[in-house]
DNA sequence: TGTACATCAGTGAACGCGCGTTCACTGATGTAC
DNA sequence: TGTACATCAGTGAACGCGCGTTCACTGATGTAC
C-alpha cells in the first residue's frame, strides 16, 4: 500500500476511534462532525475528505461494530477443539455477552433503538448476519457430526413457525436442519440476547446485581436441552 | 376538581400525547419542546408553565410508559381466572409483547439504548418496577397454590445466583420463594424480552417474519417447564 | 538531480437551521367582599 | 350583583449554542520527465 494510502487509512481510523470515543462518554446520538474534529485538532470540512456525510460515518461504525462482535466471536470458537460442540454453543454466546460488556455503547449502536434520523443501510447487513451465521454453523456441525439429535430436544415446533424456519433456510441456502433444531436455536438466540440486552442496558442490575450466574445458568439449560453433550 | 385544574391537567394530557406522536414519528431523541410547541399552535415557553424542563418532561414519558405497561399486563392477568396459573403467565407475557409491538417507540423509550444526555431519575423506579413485581406475584401465587412444584423445575441454580435471588428477595420483602423458583422466574423474564426486543427492533424480520409462530413456541417451553399446570 | 505539474489534505469563512431557556409583558380566568 | 384584586396561561423578543454542509482557497506531498 502506497505511503499517502497509509496514512488516509490511519486518518480514517482515528475518526472512527474518537466517534467510539465520543459515544462511549456521550451516548449513540453524541457523534457529530464538528465535535470528533475538535478532539483531533481539526476543522470539520476536513473531515468531509474521508466520510462523504455524517450518516456514512454513523454506517461506518455500525459495520465495524457487527464485524468486531463476529470476530470475538469467531476467536472464542476457534479456541475450542471442533469435536466439542456444546463447548463451542457456550464460547460463542459467552463471547457475545463479554462484547456487549466491554463495549456497551457498540453494543447499543447495532441492538438498541435506532438512531433519530439514521435508518441502516442495506450494506451494513452482510455484517449484521455474520455473527447469527456462526450460530447456525454452530449447529449444522453438531448436526452433520451426529452430535444433535433432533428427537432429543423437547420442542413443539408449531407449524407456522416450521414453515418459516425452512423458507429461511430455503433464501440463505447451506445445509438443510430439521425445524426442530432451527427453531431451538432461533429460541436459544432470543434468551442470550434477552439476558445480555437487560445487562448491558442496566435493567438487570436492580434484581441481582452482576449477571455472571444467571448467564451461566442459562448457557447449562441451553446447552442441556439442546441434546448436546459437552 | 376544580375547572381551572381540571383544563390544566387536559393540557399536560396533550404535550404528552403530542410528544409520544413525535416521537413514534422521528424517534426517541426528537422530543423537543419547540416542535411540540409548535404542534399544539403555541410558543416554546409557554410549556414551561406544564414542565420545569425538557428532562421533567422525558421524565414523564418515561413513567407513563412504564405504567402503561404495566397496566396492559395486568389488565390481561385479571381476565384469567385466578387458579389458571400457566394461563396466567401466557396473559401477562403475552401482552408484553403486544404492547412492545403496538407502542414500538414507547418500547424503545424504556427498554432501548438510553437517550443521549438524559439518565432516568429515581422517580422513574417505582413505575419501571410494576411489571417486574406483577411477574414475580404471579409466581409467589401460584407457588402459594402449591402449583408450583420446585423439585420439577430442572434447573440447577449457581450458588452464586442462588445468594444474589436470595438478597433480592430480601430486599424487595414480600413473600420468600425457593431460589430455584425465582431463578426460573428471571429466565423466563430475560426469555421474553430478548424475543420481544429482537422483534420489535426489527432484527427477528430477516429470519422469520413475524415472530408470533416463535413466541407461542416459547411461551409454551416456559409455562411447560415450570411445572405449572394450564 | 532538478524542475513542472497534478493530486490531495486541510483551512476559514459563511450559510441556514433548530434547539432549550430567560424575561418582562399582556390578558383572561377565578376569588373575596 | 358588582367591583377590586390575585392568580395564572400564554406571548414575543432575545440569549447563546452547536450542528451539518458548501465553497474558494492554500500549502504540502507525490509523480513524470
Amino acid at each position: 500500500m502506497p505511503r499517502r494510502e497509509r496514512v488516509r487509512q490511519a486518518t480514517v481510523e482515528e475518526i472512527k476511534a474518537v466517534a467510539r470515543a465520543q459515544m462511549a462518554a456521550e451516548g449513540t446520538a453524541a457523534v457529530t462532525l464538528r465535535a470528533i474534529a475538535r478532539e483531533m485538532g481539526m476543522t470539520a470540512p476536513a473531515l468531509y475528505r474521508y466520510f462523504g456525510s455524517r450518516d456514512d460515518l454513523v454506517t461506518a461504525l455500525v459495520t465495524d461494530a457487527y464485524n468486531a462482535l463476529a470476530d470475538a466471536m469467531e476467536a472464542a470458537v476457534e479456541a475450542v477443539p471442533p469435536g466439542r460442540h456444546g463447548d463451542r454453543v457456550r464460547a460463542a454466546f459467552g463471547a457475545f455477552r463479554a462484547w456487549g460488556l466491554g463495549q456497551p455503547t457498540e453494543f447499543a449502536l447495532i441492538f438498541g433503538s435506532p438512531i433519530p434520523g439514521y435508518v441502516a443501510p442495506e450494506a451494513t447487513r452482510p455484517a449484521g448476519l455474520r455473527y447469527t451465521d456462526l450460530l447456525g454453523r454452530l449447529l449444522a456441525d453438531a448436526h452433520a457430526d451426529g452430535a444433535l439429535d433432533p428427537a432429543r430436544i423437547d420442542l413443539r415446533v408449531p407449524p407456522a413457525l416450521a414453515r418459516q424456519v425452512e423458507a429461511f433456510q430455503r433464501r440463505r441456502g447451506g445445509p438443510a436442519l430439521p425445524a426442530p433444531v432451527l427453531a431451538f436455536g432461533l429460541g436459544a438466540w432470543a434468551r442470550v440476547h434477552g439476558l445480555v440486552t437487560l445487562e448491558v442496558f442496566g435493567h438487570l442490575a436492580p434484581a441481582v446485581g452482576d449477571g455472571t450466574a444467571l448467564f451461566e445458568q442459562e448457557l447449562e439449560v441451553i446447552v442441556r436441552q439442546s441434546g448436546l453433550p459437552d
